[in-house]
DNA sequence: TTCGATATTCGACGATCATCGAACAACGGG
DNA sequence: CCCGTTGTTCGATGATCGTCGAATATCGAA
């Protein structure tokens, strides 16, 4: 947990690399909660696996440009990330729409 | 090479597989150079990779949902599969309109 | 300064992936 | 019927992935 979070240059992200971020259902539903509900604590993620699996998907949102990581005080507030939607217009709302009629969200 | 090939019920595929589909550069390409051209004999793509690794990734595709297989006499011809765009609306779309910004098509 | 809460890092593990060459199967043409 | 063309399948190999527990780092509070 260190301060400041590495965080990429979002024009050097491919497109490949946030395909890869979006593929996997655990990073999606984080993704989800966050477009829903706005930034959230690290620690409020009801994720059903290991804090360091938790951590290990993180980082690879973070390092597609996804969200961004933000210290305050002993904790870690997660949010996405915004120039996201300048960088790959359309791309995260799209899945996300269609991530939530697929699985509706309880 | 056997007919028919297995195509997999399109209402049946996982987002998230679709994403993996779409997570790799040359499968991106594959999938632009049909949306470009339309249909298009398998020995017509100029992967750089070898005849297995450009098979594998047809099935890649083709279990995604993405493409379909037909046998033409002694070929193959691949196309892209329409029901993706009322399973997962605008996805594809989306995608290849990115893909082809930022990489653009010589 | 010591302690607890919070999140990351470090191996380690089995699973999946992208890639290749070799062997194989299916088909049309001689 | 035998051949060449066309893709697929079958190991194999090295890389990456998702997962975990243990160890570690950082900060606020006592």
């Amino acid at each position: 947990m260190q301060d400041p979070y590495p965080h990429p240059e979002i024009g050097a992200v491919p497109l490949t690399e946030v395909l890869h971020a979006l593929s996997d259902p655990l990073r999606l539903r984080i993704l989800a909660a966050l477009a829903a509900e706005g930034e959230r604590g690290w620690g409020a993620f009801e994720a059903g696996v290991s804090p360091s699996t938790l951590s290990h998907h993180m980082k690879v949102l973070r390092q597609a440009g996804l969200v961004r990581h933000r210290r305050e005080g002993t904790r870690c507030v997660v949010a996405l990330r915004d120039e996201m939607a300048e960088r790959f217009p359309g791309l995260l709302d799209t899945v996300l729409a269609l991530e939530s009629r697929t699985s509706p969200a309880s």
